[in-house]
RNA sequence: GCCCCCAUCGUCUAGUGGCCCAGGACGCCGGGUUCUCAACCCGGUAACAGGGGUUCGACUCCCCUUGGGGGUACCA
């Protein structure tokens, strides 16, 4: 109801402010360009001391301002900052915070577009939508004890919100943890393929050679869209910094959030995995907790095996298609009933990604042999032999059930005195290429008899030199 | 440079002067279970940054050092 929320249609209510302020003698205009503010910086620093603006001993008037406009000159206004006290700042997290008289210099409240800056709107902003907690980053807590001066100044009867500067979070590789990461990662890797094809990548991100050059010299950064797709093309994986990439790496929102809150907060007792309403109920402001934090990934993937154990299943279901629909699987086919399936045979999953991938191979027509489980299950020892010897035991049976099929290959494996291994590890590659796959009896069952049987020859034909080898 | 914040296992953290030769979780290591990957079960490893105070007694309070982080814009 305090609307509207654009900055841009607000501007009457920021300038009513401003206006306000000059009149007071709180603020004043100022007229100098960006060259001359850079001297007087370069001038600060020659002395060793910070950079404060240097109020003058009297205030421009309207007039001098009007003047300087129609010169050309820009025309900012600026605060005066109280320069006769500590400013104090009182912070939820951090407790009482002086910063010295003269060490918040007067900062600009209106830009010469006649916009207001970040610092001045806020205030005005948290008092007109009547804002109770300020709740950020400590990247904010420099800017406090100004915004508290001009809330003062502002607003001398009403009463300042609370603010709370909680920690950041940090990258393992220093520093915040920032959208940049996932540049820098993609243009060390590609710094470490000598023999990339440019022209080909520039086009895959859809940039020009030019841009890209310049990105890998460190000199530009492109859109984050041309970005991920170098990255896809080069097979990199870049870190997850977007909560879209925490997404598309299969990971719930419920595990985000929950992860999310215990960094820089915890319940004060041992809990820590905890469904929404739980973790509602047990935040409490007090508890936030002052150090920063690194972003630990074991972790969140830790969280989200409980939180895929404990979500209910339609609702897993839910976030398995949405999941889906983000990676583009070829799973997007299954029904619901199929897909409730999958989550239950796939129990004990890490993340979504991991339910798709085992389940990948039901849904896709030709299978992709991974070499290493060819050459370790088929190729070496017996096991095209052992295959030959299931599909014949296989295209005898006339019920079709996980059971069943269970049943048999248990038979069999003690028939032969072999580990159920040696019996499923072959069956496995040959229906689905590598060696990892939910339980074997599921795998079949679902693949069906007819469709399992036709992946079965086609790697004895593949792999076998007659496909009839006998143990 | 200057200003601000922070400092317990590798990581997230509990701990507000005696309950702590420091508890939990993740990781890691070892073992068990097992048709693969996971999951699961059992056990183990591992920390109060350093130095001064204050106190009968400091992880806890104060100071310094060191280290980490943030800020230093006509960006938010």
């Amino acid at each position: 109801p305090n609307g509207p929320y654009l900055q841009s249609q607000r501007r009457e209510i920021y300038d009513k402010y401003v206006r306000q302020l000059l009149a007071e003698k709180r603020a004043y205009y100022c007229f100098d360009t960006a060259e001359d503010l850079d001297a007087l910086r370069e001038e600060a620093e020659a002395e060793t001391g910070g950079f404060a603006y240097r109020r003058p001993d009297t205030f421009p008037t309207q007039a001098d301002a009007e003047k300087a406009r129609a010169e050309g000159r820009p025309v900012t206004v600026r605060f005066a900052v109280p320069q006769d006290e500590p400013l104090v700042v009182q912070d939820v997290v951090r407790g009482v915070i002086t910063f010295a008289p003269g060490e918040i210099s007067d900062f600009i409240i209106q830009k010469s577009d006649g916009f207001p800056t970040y610092n001045f709107a806020c205030v005005v902003d948290d008092y007109l939508m009547k804002i109770t907690h300020v709740i950020r980053g400590q990247e904010h807590l420099n800017n406090t004890p100004g915004q508290q001066a001009l809330w003062r100044a502002l607003f001398p009867d009403a009463e300042l919100p609370k603010y709370a500067h909680m920690s950041v979070t940090v990258s393992d590789t220093g520093g915040k943890l920032s959208k940049r990461e996932r540049p820098k990662v993609l243009r060390d890797a590609i710094k470490q393929m000598p023999d990339v094809d440019l022209e080909k990548l520039a086009a895959v991100g859809d940039i020009t050679a030019d841009e890209l050059n310049a990105f890998i010299k460190g000199q530009s950064v492109p859109d984050m869209p041309g970005i991920d797709a170098m990255a896809e093309y080069l097979g990199v994986s870049l870190p997850e910094i977007n909560i879209v990439d925490f997404r598309k790496s299969g990971y719930l929102p419920e595990t985000m959030v929950n992860f999310l809150a215990l960094l820089g907060w915890n319940p004060g007792d041992n809990r820590e995995i905890m469904p929404l309403p739980e973790l509602i109920d047990a935040f409490d402001l007090a508890r936030l907790t002052k150090s920063n934090s690194l972003f630990d990934r074991k972790k969140l993937v830790a969280f989200n095996t409980e939180h895929i154990k404990m979500t209910p299943p339609e609702r897993l279901r839910e976030h398995l298609r949405d999941y889906l629909k983000v990676a583009d699987s070829p799973v997007l086919k299954a029904d619901d009933e199929l897909l409730a399936r999958l989550i239950k045979i796939c129990e004990g999953a890490r993340t979504l990604a991991d339910i798709e991938r085992k389940s990948r191979f039901l849904l896709t027509d030709a299978v992709e042999y991974d070499a290493k489980a060819v050459d370790k299950v088929l190729l070496k020892g017996d096991g095209l032999a052992i295959l030959a010897i299931v599909r014949g035991k296989l295209a005898a049976m006339d019920q079709f059930s996980e059971e069943k099929i269970e049943t048999m290959l248990r038979t069999l494996a003690e028939e032969k005195q072999l580990g159920l291994g040696k019996v499923a590890q072959p069956l496995r590659v040959a229906i689905c290429g590598n060696t990892i796959s939910p339980p074997i009896f599921d795998s079949v069952q679902l693949l069906g008899k007819e469709e399992t049987l036709r992946r079965i020859d086609a790697t004895l034909k593949e792999f076998g030199r007659d496909g009839k080898q006998h143990l």
